[in-house]
RNA sequence: UGGGGCGUAGCUCAACUGGUAGAGCACCUGGUUUUGAUCCAGGAGGUUGUAGGUUCGAGUCCUACCGCCCCAGCCA
């Protein structure tokens, strides 16, 4: 046996670090000595759920800083208290945690810094470079120009520093309603860059802040909140989204014009977009919030909650986003990619079970009434440590709907009458007679076994083609088996202004009742919550789902196996 | 008809300062197999968006054009 340790996967995330454009850059500075060591950041606002987009990021960030000797920490962008909660700071924290990475003590609000970004605030008002703006949303709107007109300046653009200070700190002391005033940078309003047409840096919002409480009626924007909490934490590379490429040249305006303590650069990747499902927030939200999914956990949905819920391995995640890279290409992954990284983890680790999901009465006319054989069978082939299990094994079995035919084609290696299958960890069996009820339904298949062919094993080596799998109708747990397909039958829901849930798939959840599994799969804990995901075997990789109990179970499919018959069939019968 | 980005295989990405275009996924063959899985071997698939230019030589450099994405929130 050689040993696996030692052979380079390329899936597995334990392997050579990978390199994109933005390790480059990292690895380069790191080699002309800009810094002492490499701090990173993810920065989520906590308005909602982590997706897998967002794992992208949180892989990019903690991965740089592992792979460095540096630092990532985690930073709420919590600057929008009419938008935040903290039920998403808490979940978001599970969500980062349980991915695989670690902030230690790292962790950092951006209200955090409240008091400084004001005080800074006043600092670009003394020198000049801010002012306190009346002029209602809409003037701002029609004074800003367009995208190919420049904007004209405001009539309080040359209020003097003494009277922006006094209405600036009126502002902070709840003197004015929401939407009465704004601070903005003062740049230019002919800029070709819009976001440097005087943009905000503080709005009044009178809202309680799930941190500061009711201390604040005035909050910093993304803008003035975000480089300016970079600089303060040291971060060295600050990584964000192709959308904020735009705000780069205003992240350097304030660096550059406030009294930091370091200056932090901005680099941009493309973000991930995933086929036949949605991965904006606003979507996401509208999902949940209008009942078409049960909640953010929910399987069919690509939120880290979700996927873990589907018993997806969060080394699997990490092993689909080292696949995809990093680029400033704007591009979406097909699904099949997740689904392959996921097998591809699954196939080692993964122990194998028995479970008939479509139950069709086998009975092996040859063996003794009441008699139980307790046979052996492998928990992992790909895994020698893994050991074996006793399954039950009697007179009467559940086997799949599938695996029996009557009239079958030539190359159906199932059962099917006069032709011999092995029944996996069994016996080998051969099909004699069915039952059929009044419409002619096959409801029972009747067979002869070969005694000496206990484990599987032909006595005389004759070749059996066919393999199934079966539980014991005496042993048998029954359960619920859930089948997650994609949410979006298109695949790029909404694409062209249509509305996504037009796509909407409703076959995403397929509930099968009446399943029936294997004793071994009694009592098993959710993936969720810390149980395995385990692979039935021909079937997929299934988990616990936490609707269920000892008393009826209920799982679900985290990925199917590769089904290569499945296209031969569809071909044969088209 | 402004500004910022991006175009390499069906998809996602590689290709150090210019030197014969590669990988993974997907697809197709064949082999192994007590999972029609896995594994192994092989195959097909590119005029590197287009057109010029520089060069002995261009995916890499230059010019023009085409296409797609983002920006006119007191969201992030």
């Amino acid at each position: 046996m050689t040993d696996a340790s030692t052979t380079a996967d390329p899936a597995d995330d334990t392997g050579d670090a990978p390199r994109d454009f933005i390790r480059d850059i990292v690895h380069g500075d790191l080699e002309a000595g800009k810094h002492a060591g490499v701090v990173t950041r993810f920065p989520p606002e906590p308005n909602g759920y982590l997706h897998i987009g967002h794992a992208k990021s949180i892989c990019l960030n903690f991965g740089i800083a592992e792979e460095t000797g540096g630092r990532c920490h985690l930073r709420f962008d919590d600057t929008n208290p009419a938008k935040e909660e903290q039920r998403y700071i808490d979940a978001i924290q599970e969500d980062v945690r349980w991915l695989g990475f670690d902030w230690g003590e790292h962790l950092f609000h951006a209200s955090d810094y409240f008091e400084q970004l004001f005080q800074w605030a006043e600092h670009l008002i003394g020198q000049g470079l801010a002012y306190v703006d009346d002029q209602s949303a809409e003037a701002m709107r029609e004074s800003r120009g367009t995208l190919t007109a420049p904007g004209t300046n405001s009539p309080f653009r040359d209020r003097t520093p003494e009277e922006n200070l006094e209405l600036f700190q009126a502002m902070r002391a709840g003197d004015f309603p929401d939407g009465a005033r704004v601070l903005r940078a003062k740049i230019d309003m002919a800029a070709p860059n819009i976001n440097l047409r005087d943009p905000v840096l503080y709005r009044i919002i009178h809202a309680p802040h799930p941190r500061t409480g009711d201390a604040w009626s005035i909050y910093p924007t993304y803008d003035f909140a975000h480089g300016q909490s970079d600089a303060l934490e040291g971060i060295t590379h600050s990584l964000c989204t192709l959308e904020f490429e735009d705000h780069r040249p205003l992240y350097e305006w304030l660096i550059e014009n406030l009294p930091v303590p370091s200056a932090p650069k901005q680099y941009e990747f493309a973000r991930l977009n995933l086929s036949h499902t949605v991965l904006s927030k606003r979507k996401l939200i509208q999902l949940v919030e209008d009942g078409h999914v049960t909640g953010w956990d929910d399987p069919r949905l690509p939120t880290l909650a979700g996927l873990r819920r589907r018993g997806v391995p969060p080394e699997g995640l990490r092993a689909f986003i080292r696949q995809i890279g990093v680029s400033k290409v704007d591009s979406v992954v097909d699904l099949a990619m997740l689904n392959a990284a996921l097998r591809e983890h699954l196939n080692r680790v993964a122990s194998r079970r028995m479970g008939v999901l479509r139950p069709l009465k086998l009975v092996i006319d040859t063996w003794p009434e009441g008699e139980v054989d307790w046979l052996d069978a492998i928990n992992n082939p790909q895994d020698d440590t893994a050991g074996s299990r006793k399954v039950p094994f009697g007179r009467e079995l559940w086997i799949e709907q599938d695996d029996f035919m009557e009239d079958a084609p030539r190359k159906y290696f199932r059962l099917t009458p006069g032709q011999e299958v092995r029944l996996r960890y069994g016996y080998l069996v051969t099909c004699t007679d069915v039952v059929k009820d009044a419409d002619g339904n096959v409801i029972e298949v009747h067979a002869t076994h070969d005694p000496d062919s206990r484990g599987g094993n032909a006595p005389d080596g004759r070749k059996v083609r066919g393999t199934i799998h079966w539980v014991s109708a005496e042993h048998g747990v029954a359960a619920e088996v859930r089948l997650i397909d994609h949410l979006f039958t298109s695949e790029q829901p909404g694409a062209g202004g249509a509305d996504p849930l037009d796509d909407l798939n409703p076959a995403a959840l397929e509930v099968l009742t009446g399943c029936w599994l294997e004793p071994a799969l009694a009592d098993a804990t959710p993936a969720a919550s810390g149980g395995e995901t385990v692979q039935f075997e021909r079937l997929g990789y299934f988990t616990a789902d936490p609707d269920g109990s000892p008393a009826s179970p209920v799982f679900i499919r985290t990925v199917g196996l590769r089904d290569t018959w499945a296209k031969v069939a569809a071909k044969g019968a088209s």
